[in-house]
DNA sequence: AAAATCTTGACAAAATTAGTCGGGATTATA
DNA sequence: TATAATCCCGACTAATTTTGTCAAGATTTT
């Protein structure tokens, strides 16, 4: 499972935008740097990224900067994360159906489901479900429920 | 979010363990290593932690080894892997309600729901239910999951 | 006594992640 | 047209984490 701080600081940054840009206006690395304390060379590899993935589009030069290419509802947090991060993949084969010479590993399809949990999750949750500080209706079935502390 | 390969091989080590154990008897770490394809050396090191954890139980001399100390259907994935891997969470802040210079960062309760569903998902998954590979019961409320490829 | 096994802590190697740097391109505005 | 603000890019380095090794010791069976 790849999420890192890379992912974060893109989650992050994007609702950083979300709240401060008013209309149209595009918003500084710069300026999104020194509200989330965050190195500016490293926010700019990121909103390569985002921009490549038409999350954000962007304009140069003086008043330049990013804006949200769409409404912050229509942005999931599963593609934002995947556009930064190399993949996001808990398992270790890689998803290949022969990973232990010739037939499955005997945690494939485990692994296999965590990463369809998470992914589901994380699609199902928009930018704006996240300021808004929505849960996901993802429920839970089983009773009993033991929860670690 | 902490899942390595020392998380994957820590349950491949158990599954091991679960399908060859006959009774109570114990099974040597070299004949783990050698079915799974396992470095000797890091399977001791996961095995010490599966032991603390009160998961395997073991005997030294000949004919010792390690056998699960509870039934395969007593045992989570979540315990197993939080025994190994030095914590398993997804936030940034470590779950600090005050990470961001007093008051909770933007991403704080997403990070702690993920971490939460995650946790959830492998805690209602028991080394037998991975043998059986029986799906977890968690379902989606929600329609129109669009999923990645 | 010997051999098989676990036990331990410290160390080393490899891989990954995080972050930097220098230079360039574009654009508004004075 | 010059200047300053901004994005854009690739390559590089530093830091951290993960993976794995090693040497020495403790138990237990035969």
């Amino acid at each position: 499972m790849r999420l890192t701080t890379k992912g974060r600081y893109a989650v992050t940054a994007l609702l950083d935008l979300s709240l401060n840009q008013s209309g149209k206006k595009f918003i500084s690395i710069s300026q999104i740097a020194s509200r989330q304390s965050m190195p500016v060379s490293y926010l700019e590899q990121l909103f390569r990224n985002l921009r490549r993935a038409g999350i954000v589009e962007s304009a140069r030069g003086p008043g330049g900067g990013y804006r949200l290419s769409r409404p912050s509802t229509e942005i999931n947090v599963s593609e934002v994360v995947a556009s930064v991060e190399d993949k996001m993949d808990a398992t270790q084969c890689g998803g290949a159906t022969d990973c232990n010479s010739g037939k499955r590993c005997l945690t494939h399809d485990l692994w296999t489901e965590l990463n369809e949990q998470v992914d589901s999750f994380l699609l199902n949750k928009s930018l704006q479900d996240v300021i808004k500080n929505k849960r996901t209706s993802l429920s839970r079935k089983q009773e009993g429920l033991i929860v670690t502390g």
